[in-house]
DNA sequence: ATTGTGGCCTGCCCGC
DNA sequence: TGCGGGCAGGCCACAA
């Protein structure tokens, strides 16, 4: 579940930690080191140095790690959380529940461990989709989706036929947006989630870039990324909220994907 | 180069 | 009750 509003309570939460020392890393398992076939070693080196900040691009989020005073020696450790991964700390997580995650809860599911001034900091990850990378190419990922301007966004759909909620999907085009937060930007802007790119106008480039930034802002307040207008209305035989057609459900961009086909063209 | 597809992983839910 | 198939809100490698 976890898109770009998401991780950024996960960044709000470990911000309270920074400044510590990392006592112990924990990786029990290789499978979560990317690129795939990292060792281990280097993610353990991190212990014995300082949490000096915090940041997050799209659906990353970013340690910087390192002693005070030496921006040099700054290393950057990126976590991606996948589809069913949690930031917990001390045990809790800023989010309670992951929906369609299990009912369950494993510590078996810890997958990378920190230890910050005796605060212990995971990843319970079940599926093992999300990972941990040492420098972060963060050139492979387009604008932040919470701050895209309609420029940024021409940009990323010119020269290009894919549908339109493939292009929002895609994090080197523009970064953080996730399958139900396109779905509801689609269902506010009123764009039909298989319109080629190519097909759109000015006019529409420019209300779908600020439909992103304040759905965006929207659902922040509201509590995550399941709480658009349209989220009720995922199901077989709903109606849409907005004008009582239908709701439809087909595969767009590789992806479940619900819209309404009366108000969405 | 761009685009679509399948795989990674695991668990749940449904129908037989 | 047991089993197989399909599905899941992310991302990557790969083929066309």
């Amino acid at each position: 579940m976890p898109e770009l509003i998401e991780i950024e309570y996960y960044r709000e939460a470990l911000d309270a930690l920074v400044g510590g020392m990392i006592d112990s890393v924990d990786i029990p398992d290789e499978r979560f080191t990317r690129p795939k076939g990292t060792p281990i070693e280097p993610f353990a080196q991190l212990a014995g140095e300082r949490l000096l900040k915090t940041s997050r691009l799209g659906k990353l989020l970013c340690l910087h790690i390192g002693p005070v005073g030496d921006p040099e020696a700054e290393v950057l450790l990126g976590l991606r959380f996948g589809m069913t991964g949690r930031l917990l700390i001390n045990g809790s997580g800023p989010i309670d529940k992951l929906e369609y995650a299990s009912g369950r809860d494993e510590p078996a599911w810890d997958r990378f461990t920190l230890t910050v001034d005796g605060n212990r900091v995971s990843i319970r990850d079940q599926r093992r989709l999300g990972s941990i990378e040492l420098e972060p190419d963060l050139e492979r990922l387009g604008p932040e989706a919470s701050t895209v301007t309609a420029e940024q966004l021409a940009v990323a759909l010119t020269g290009r036929t894919k549908a339109l909620k493939a292009v929002l999907l895609d994090q080197q085009l523009i970064a953080g947006l996730g399958n139900l937060l396109v779905d509801e930007c689609l269902w506010r802007a009123g764009l039909a989630p298989s319109r080629p790119v190519n097909d759109l106008s000015a006019h529409e480039i420019e209300r779908l870039a600020v439909m992103i930034v304040d759905t965006v802002a929207d659902l922040s307040a509201r509590g995550g990324s399941h709480t658009g207008d349209s989220f009720d209305a995922r199901n077989e035989h709903a109606q849409c909220p907005r004008d009582c057609g239908e709701m439809r459900h087909d595969t767009v961009g590789g992806r479940s994907t619900w819209w309404c086909p009366v108000h969405q063209v």
